[in-house]
RNA sequence: GCGGGUGUGGCGGAAUUGGUAGACGCGUCAGACUUAGGAUCUGAUUUCGCAAGGAGUGGGGGUUCAAGUCCCUUCACCCGCACCA
């Protein structure tokens, strides 16, 4: 009875000895070079391990054990983004602590990880919601207040209605709560915001040096969107009423402003206007609506201020003012000056209320659309004749020379609303004091941990269920000693892994969050997959975070990862998400249990191009289960005695030289299909020599670990294949002698030759018009050209 | 609307600088071993055709001796943002 390949026995049995032996782990060393590989921590859900995390740890543990075994010193750690909203919700409803579920949560996960083989160094495992890790996020929250870049603000927040909680920008999904789908609505709520506005341009210029793919890069400059333009000033009453524009140069075509409903001139002025009442219901009408509604009708809307006008700069004119809704009160300075004919917002705001459109620039049919495009100014005083560029500079001289105005940059980008009204989040340590306003807790009473609270629910005013702590909240002021009383928010889910990659380079330091020696040597990040997903959230935050403590000096370099990709999403079979609710989620641990952890990595890798999106296939899943059963099989042929054949040096060298690259370039699909490509011509032998099979070992063992440490082991070695050296590939003895060139005629395949290599064009042509077929195709033609591309192709031009 | 991406067999997908389209895997078909196993091995498998030969990488056009690859144009689908002045 011929033995099988017994992963599961074999799968445990090295997993218990690499844990034994600590063999990932990983300290200083500098006299070897540091590659740091990092992939995203999860949150660890009830739900467990979904197949889409080891498809970016496989990619990441495959590339990490390469390079652990060409001699780099590689830091590949894991840990767990343990606060947030599912472990409370569970507590609503079943009253279990979320300290109880998310440790019961973390083991499940950490079973689950260690049965895929992955090579992280445990002993630095970290977890966002331990008191020793969050006392470092509420220092650096601190560090951000103590240079006002934390600041409190009433502002109206995204609020979702049905989780009682605000949002912030990125968690709003088409005008819906990213978690639980309902509505969103704006409310005025006093809320910790974090600057991170002032770090827009630095965020969107240090991208140029940074090995980002471009989807992630387009995605950020997009989000933070920075537009150039200028800032005018037009007379308003006894004010100056000031907007942003990017065409200063279409200024003469302005025939009347916008302010948005909340422009604080609405209130200022409103004794003035002749149609109070109109302008109050339109202002209350606005305030009702939903994001959402505002700007799904396509419709303009608004009311004229009536009473009152504003002058234009440039030309003296005195405009109608309105008030409408698609002008945002968040954006530049709310308001606008409109320019019909070259806006078509503006365009179709004006042919509702019937306003004259002048073109200022030649080119379209203003009577169909607003002209948008380039052309020469008309209508445009001194800017007459000038084409786009020319006139957007001289209207800003101008603007400039005579007061009224400056060049101007703004952004997308909002300040980011840092306070959650939720229980399982990390306390802010801050309290407030009657007399001295917010103060900071001093450092020296950091943690501050979660008090005990009755129930997790949040209150109908919307507060946190922290404001049930009791006495928790009463404390003293740190500046006066008198009374005070503490922060009820909590902060949000993206605090905690804003910095993790920082706590990995030290992850048990109780003096500092890490020490300046592990932040000098480990950091940067060379190396870091996660999902499109996090790009304007995770990853975006984070970066800011790091510059921010980059300019405090906490950290060595201004940017924290320097490269980033991503992995594609897996979807299930018949191409839809995987869900609960749709009951189509495969769980790893089926799949382990079925096939091996071995398997599955290979699957993983192989499904599919790794930045795509990937069907999950039970049935491509046999085929690499079959492959690691082949390889498992080859061990028999393995002859000590025996030497390999040119030809076998040949197959071998060309599956180094593949897989080594391919790796590189996270094409894992095309790696793995040069191992069977190169196992199939093992296969094919009587007998393998050992350098054959070691190496093929060796080739395999990012993918499969298990297996390639158990058939080492059986072929005699008493060394971790991990720990080997990374073979290297000889593109010399890779190469064939003899090529095979394809013989064309006017581009149509007739045959092919074989001849040495590097053979010469005129033997190339000669062996290509000795060919039979080509003789009998080329019968009563011409020949009027022949071109020859040594080693690939003879193309004969006949007629 | 803006930004990014993808279109190749029955399916997942391969194809340096333009140079034999369909590697590798799945599935299917045939055979072998055996006999009942979703096992293993061998062979075939883009399509039309008995063959010679033809067609073929979403559609249309172009450049070239030669185009999946370069250029123009068009369609479809996916992701992100979205009244951002």
């Amino acid at each position: 009875m011929e033995e099988r390949y017994n992963f599961k026995a074999i799968e445990k049995k090295w997993q218990e000895i690499w844990d034994d032996e600590k063999v990932y782990k990983v300290e200083i060393d500098k006299n070897k070079e540091k590659f740091y590989a990092l992939v995203e921590f999860p949150y660890p859900s009830g739900a467990g391990l979904h197949v889409g995390h080891p498809r970016s740890y496989t990619a990441l543990d495959v590339i990490a054990r390469k390079k652990r075994m060409q001699g780099f010193n590689v830091l590949y750690p894991m840990g767990f983004d343990a606060f947030g909203l599912p472990a409370e919700n569970y507590a609503i409803k079943t009253g279990v602590h979320p300290a109880v579920s998310t440790k019961a949560n973390i083991e499940n996960f950490t079973r689950q990880l260690k049965s895929i083989g992955f090579s992280f160094d445990w002993d630095r495992c970290i977890n966002t919601c331990d008191p020793e890790y969050y006392k470092w996020t509420q220092w650096m929250f601190i560090k951000f207040f103590e240079k006002g870049l934390a600041y409190k603000d009433k502002i109206a927040i995204n609020w979702c209605p049905s989780c009682k909680v605000g949002l912030a920008n990125e968690e709003v999904i088409n005008g819906h709560c990213e978690r639980c789908g309902a509505e969103v609505v704006r409310k005025d709520k006093e809320q910790w915001m974090i600057a991170i506005t002032k770090y827009a341009d630095r965020l969107i210029k240090d991208l140029d040096d940074l090995d980002f793919i471009d989807r992630v890069k387009s995605q950020q400059i997009n989000w933070i969107g920075r537009s150039e333009g200028a800032e005018l000033d037009f007379e308003f009453g006894d004010d100056k009423l000031t907007v942003f524009t990017t065409r200063p140069d279409t200024a003469f075509g302005v025939t009347y402003m916008v302010l948005a409903p909340e422009h604080e001139f609405v209130q200022k002025y409103m004794g003035k206007f002749e149609n109070q009442n109109e302008v109050r219901a339109y202002v209350e009408e606005t305030a009702k609506k939903s994001d959402l509604q505002r700007t799904m009708s396509d419709e303009k809307t608004g009311v004229e201020l009536r009473g009152i006008k504003a002058k234009n700069p440039y030309n003296g004119q005195m405009i109608p003012v309105f008030i409408s809704d698609y002008v945002l009160t968040g954006y530049g300075t709310g308001a606008i000056m409109a320019v019909p004919a070259h806006d078509q917002r503006d365009y179709d705001f004006a042919k509702v209320f019937n306003l004259p459109i002048v073109q200022v620039l030649d080119g379209g049919d203003i009577s169909e659309k607003a002209w948008e495009e380039d052309g020469k100014h008309i209508n445009s005083g001194f800017l007459d004749g000038l084409n786009k560029d020319e006139a957007m500079r001289k209207a800003i001289d101008y603007a400039v020379e005579h007061g009224f105005g400056r060049a101007k940059v703004n952004f997308k980008l909002r300040d980011w609303v840092f306070s959650r009204q939720r229980y399982w989040g990390e306390p802010i340590p801050m309290v407030y004091c009657e007399k001295c306003g917010w103060q900071p807790i001093p450092e020296s009473e950091l943690p501050l941990t979660l008090p005990e609270v009755p129930d997790y629910h949040p209150n109908d005013e919307g507060e946190s269920p922290l404001s049930k702590a009791g006495d928790w909240l009463n404390t003293t002021c740190p500046k006066c000693g008198g009374k005070a009383r503490r922060e009820t928010d909590t902060m949000p889910n993206w605090a905690g892994s804003s910095w993790y990659f920082l706590r990995y380079c030290d992850p048990h330091n109780d003096k500092e969050f890490a020490s300046k020696e592990a932040l000098d040597y480990w950091m940067n990040v060379d190396w870091y997959n996660g999902g499109m997903e996090h790009t304007t959230l995770h990853l975006l935050y984070s970066r800011f975070w790091h510059k921010f403590l980059y300019d405090c000096g906490y950290v060595p370099m201004p940017e924290p990862y320097k490269k980033r990709t991503s992995h594609g999403m897996i979807l299930a079979e018949n191409g839809e998400k995987m869900s609960k609710s749709r009951g189509n989620v495969i769980n790893p641990d089926d799949i382990i249990d079925a096939y091996g952890a071995d398997a599955f990595r290979l699957y993983e890798m192989f499904m599919g191009p790794f930045d795509q999106t990937a069907m999950w296939s039970d049935e491509s899943l046999m085929g690499v289960y079959r492959f690691v059963g082949k390889v498992f099989g080859l061990f028999k042929k393995v002859y000590k005695n025996t030497k390999p054949s040119e030809k076998d040096l040949r197959a071998m060298h060309k599956c180094i030289l593949e897989v080594s690259e391919r790796i590189e370039q996270m094409r894992f699909n095309t790696a793995v299909s040069s191992l069977m490509t190169y196992v199939n011509y093992l296969s094919s032998l009587d007998k393998i020599a050992p350098e054959l099979y070691e190496n093929l070992l060796k080739l395999m063992s990012p993918f499969t670990p298990h297996l390639a440490e158990e058939m080492w082991a059986r072929l005699g070695h008493d060394t971790f294949i991990v720990a080997e050296t990374w073979p290297k590939g000889d593109a010399k003895l890779a190469e064939e002698n003899t090529v095979t060139l394809a013989v064309q005629i006017c581009g149509k395949m007739r045959g092919t030759i074989e001849l040495a290599k590097d053979a010469s064009r005129e033997d190339a042509e000669k062996a290509a018009l000795n060919l039979e077929n080509v003789k009998k195709q080329l019968e009563g033609k011409e020949i009027k050209k022949v071109i020859v591309v040594p080693n690939k192709i003879v193309n004969i031009v006949a007629a």
